[in-house]
DNA sequence: AGAAACTTTCAATTTATTTTGAAAGTACAA
DNA sequence: TTGTACTTTCAAAATAAATTGAAAGTTTCT
C-alpha cells in the first residue's frame, strides 16, 4: 500500500464512520484532510484533494471551525485564507463530546426530567413511567461519560478502561 | 399536559435522538411505541399508532428484532403476529452498544490497525502516523466504553461515573 | 387442493439531505 | 472608486434514504 492509498484509505474510512454517527460525510472527510496536513491549507487545496465544490468546502469549514476543531490561518501578504486543524487528538474529541452533548444529549435529559413528572395513575402510565425511568438511567450514563472525556486529563481517560480488557 | 400528549412528545424525541445518531426514525419510533406498551401489539395496531404503511413496519420490526430489542410472540388462537419489546431498558443498552460495536467501530479499529504498519518515512507519513495513533486511542476509548456497558452490571454502570458530579 | 389470513419483498415514489455554482458580498490595493 | 482576489450565501439540482403499496410468499384451516 503507498502513502497516497493508505491516505485515501483513512479519509475514507472516517466519512464513512461519520456518517454511521450522523455526521456529514463531507465535514468529516474535511477534517481528516485537514488533520493528516502537516501544513495549513487554502479552500482550493481541500477542494481539489477531496474534489467538492467551493460552497461545500466552504459551509463544511464554516461548520468544523464552529465545532472547534478548526481554524483559520492567516498568512502575511497572502489575501486567501488557510485552515489549520486542532491537532490534539484527545482535544478533538473533547470538543466533539461537548458539542454532541450540548446540542443532542441535553435536550433529551430535559425532555425525560418533564415527563418524569407525569402521573403514573394507569397501568399504561406506570409502564410509561419505568420506561422514562430507565432512559433516564441509560441517557445520564451516556451524559456522564462525555462529560468525563470533556472534563478528564488524557491519561486518566486511558487508564479508566484498560482493565476491561485484561 | 395529557398521557397522550406525553407519549407523543417521547415517541418524538426518541425519533429525534434516533437520527441524530444515524439511526431510522422510524425504526426508533416503533422501538418507542413498543416499548411503553404493557402489551404486545400486532403489526396493525404499530400502523396505526404511528400512521405508517405495512412494509415499513415489517421492515422496520425485522430490524429491531435482528437488533435484539423486540421478540415476535405468537398468541394461542391468532394467527397474526404480536411483537413485545425488550423491557429491561439495561439490557437495550447493552444490546445497542453490543450492535454498534460490532457494525461501526470494529470495522474502523481494524482498519486504523492496518494503517498504523505503514512506515513514516516523510513529513507527511510522519503526521499521518501521529493522526493515527492519537485516533485509535480515542477510539479504543469509546470501543473500551460500550464494552463496559456490555458486560457491566447496571448498578456497577451507575456507580461509575457518579463521581464526575462531585 | 383451495381459500383465507396473514407476512414479506421490492420496484417505484416520496421525502430528506447534500452538493453545486453562480451571484452577491467583502476586503484590500492601486 | 474601481478592480482584483478572494469568501459566503442560497436557490436549484443531484443524490441518498425512507416509505409506500401491491404482488408474491407463507401458513393454517377446511
Amino acid at each position: 500500500m503507498t502513502f497516497g492509498e493508505a491516505r485515501d484509505k483513512f479519509i475514507h474510512t472516517w466519512g464513512t464512520l461519520a456518517t454511521q454517527w450522523g455526521i456529514n460525510r463531507s465535514m468529516a472527510q474535511l477534517h481528516a484532510v485537514l488533520l493528516i496536513s502537516p501544513e495549513a491549507l487554502s479552500t482550493e487545496d481541500v477542494m481539489e484533494q477531496l474534489q467538492i465544490s467551493r460552497g461545500n468546502a466552504s459551509m463544511n469549514l464554516r461548520d468544523l471551525m464552529d465545532w472547534g476543531l478548526v481554524y483559520k490561518q492567516l498568512k502575511p501578504g497572502e489575501r486567501r485564507e488557510f485552515f489549520i486543524a486542532e491537532k490534539d487528538i484527545w482535544k478533538v474529541a473533547r470538543q466533539v463530546a461537548k458539542e454532541r452533548r450540548r446540542r443532542e444529549i441535553t435536550p433529551v435529559v430535559e425532555v425525560l426530567n418533564e415527563l418524569k413528572a407525569m402521573p403514573a395513575d394507569t397501568p399504561e402510565a406506570q409502564e410509561f413511567q419505568r420506561v422514562i425511568g430507565g432512559l433516564s438511567s441509560v441517557v445520564g450514563f451516556a451524559d456522564n461519560t462525555l462529560n468525563a472525556v470533556i472534563k478528564a486529563e488524557e491519561n486518566w481517560l486511558i487508564g479508566q478502561f484498560l482493565n476491561v480488557f485484561r
